[in-house]
DNA sequence: AGAAAAACCTAAAAATTATAAGGTTTTTCT
DNA sequence: AGAAAAACCTTATAATTTTTAGGTTTTTCT
C-alpha cells in the first residue's frame, strides 16, 4: 500500500521550497510517499492554507518565519499564517523553519501557536528534513538543538538570571575563587554570595556547595 | 627580495597547527613568504616562547585558547601563554583562535593581552587565515566577525543592559506598543517607561524618539 | 592536627528600582 | 483640522537589592 503524505512548504525563497520538495519527494520512507507543494510568500501561502481547509488537508504545513525582506517592515510573519492555520486546519501538523535561534522569538511563537516542531535553518540537512517528517507524523514535536536550547532557556527563565548572575556562574566556572571576583565583577563581595546563595535557591540546591551550583548551571544550559 | 615572516601556531589538536601551516606556507603573499612552526600542547608552546625570547622571535604567535581537553579541569589555557608572550617577546604579535564567541572571555582576554587578532575557530577559512596575516602584519588588529560582535557587546556592557531591557528592546524592534508590552514583558508600564528613558539616557539619545531607541540598539549589537 | 583561607550566613542601613497616579506632548487616524 | 491614542515625563511611595560589618562553618595546606 502506498500512502501519501502531503506537505505544504512556505517560504518567500522559491529555491528554499524547493529544496524541500526535491529532498523529501525523492526520500525513501518505509510507508508512505511524500507529496510537497509549494507557496512562495505570504499570500500565496494564506491561499493554499484557506483552500486546503475546503478540500482534503495538509499532513504538515512547513512555514518559514521571516516571508518579507527585513527591511520591508511588514508586520506579518509565518507566525500569523500558524495562527491561521490551527484555527482553519487543526489537524495539519504545523512546523516552523527559522534563520535565527532568537530565544523571544521561538517562545512567543511556542506560546502562540505550539508548533509540533520547530527547526533552526543553520541546522537543517538532507537526513535532519526527512526525520523531521518521520518524526513530526508519528511523534511531534521534532526540535532542532539550538531551538532546544532557546526554547528550555526561556522555560528555566521564569525566575529570573541576569547579567551579573550569569557572569558569576561563568567564573566559577573558571575555577575563579569567590572573594576574586569583586575584580572582575562590579559588585560586592557580599552581593555576589547573596547572589550565589539565591541562584542556589531557584536551583533547589539550597544546602549544597559551590560545584553542585556549577553543575546545576551546566545541566541547565547557564554555562 | 624574500622576508620571511614567522610564525608560531599552537593547538593541543596536531591537525589543526598542520592546517594553519599547509594553507599560510601555500598562500601566495605579495612581499613575502611564511614559514609556520608548530607547538602541539602547552608546554611545547611554553618552551617554543621561551627559546624565541633567546633567539630570532616569532613575527606572529597563534594561539588557541583552549589547549587541555574540557574534562582535564586544568586551569591553564592560551591566555596564560598570551601573557607570557607579552612578557618575553613584546615584539610578536599575538593571535587567538577560539572556538566559543563567549563574550565574557574574549573580555578578559582582551584586557589582559588585547591581542592583535582574535579569530572564532567556526568562521575560518583559508582566505580569512591569509587575509588575518596580511592585517596584523601591517594594521593589527584582525578580528573575525562575531569576535567583533562578542567584543563591542561588553565595551557597550560598561553600562549594564540586562534581560528585561534586552526584551523591551526586541518588542520594540517587532513594533510592539509600549502599552502592549506589559502583556509579554512582567513589568508595570511605568518601568518599562523608565527603562525606555534610561536606556535612552545610556545611549546618549535622551530626547529622540523610539525609533532613534531602535536604531541605536541595533548599531550596538543588542537586537 | 592545627592554622589560615575561603566559603557560608545574618542583620540593618543605604541605595536603587518598581509602581501608582497623575500630568503634557507628539503621533495617528478620520 | 480635530479627536483619540499613544508616547513621553514627573513626583511620591513601596519594594527590592546592594552594601557594610560583623559572625560561623567548612575546606585547604603545612
Amino acid at each position: 500500500m502506498e500512502d501519501f503524505v502531503r506537505i505544504l512548504a512556505i517560504d518567500d525563497h522559491k529555491m528554499t521550497t524547493l529544496g524541500y520538495k526535491y529532498i523529501l519527494e525523492d526520500a525513501e520512507f518505509d510507508s508512505f510517499k511524500v507529496k510537497v507543494d509549494v507557496a512562495t510568500g505570504y499570500d500565496e501561502g494564506q491561499k493554499k492554507i484557506e483552500n486546503s481547509a475546503k478540500a482534503s488537508n495538509y499532513d504538515i504545513i512547513l512555514l518559514d518565519i521571516q516571508l518579507f525582506p527585513a527591511e520591508a517592515k511588514d508586520p506579518r510573519t509565518g507566525e500569523d499564517l500558524g495562527i491561521l492555520a490551527r484555527k482553519l486546519v487543526p489537524d495539519s501538523k504545523v512546523v516552523f523553519m527559522s534563520s535565527f535561534s532568537d530565544s523571544y522569538r521561538i517562545n512567543s511563537i511556542c506560546q502562540a501557536v505550539n508548533p509540533d516542531g520547530y527547526l533552526v535553518k543553520s541546522e537543517i540537512d538532507e537526513q535532519s528534513l526527512i526525520e523531521m517528517v518521520k518524526v513530526v507524523r508519528t511523534k511531534p514535536p521534532y526540535y532542532t538543538h539550538l531551538a532546544l536550547v532557546a526554547a528550555r532557556k526561556n522555560i528555566a527563565q521564569s525566575f529570573k538570571i541576569d547579567d551579573y548572575d550569569r557572569a558569576i556562574l561563568h567564573q566559577l566556572s573558571l575555577g575563579t575563587k569567590t572573594k576574586d571576583m569583586t575584580a572582575v565583577i562590579p559588585l560586592s563581595l557580599a552581593t555576589i554570595d547573596n547572589r550565589k546563595r539565591s541562584l542556589k535557591n531557584s536551583f533547589g540546591i539550597q544546602d549544597k556547595n559551590d560545584l553542585a551550583l556549577i553543575d546545576e548551571a551546566r545541566n541547565r544550559g547557564f554555562i
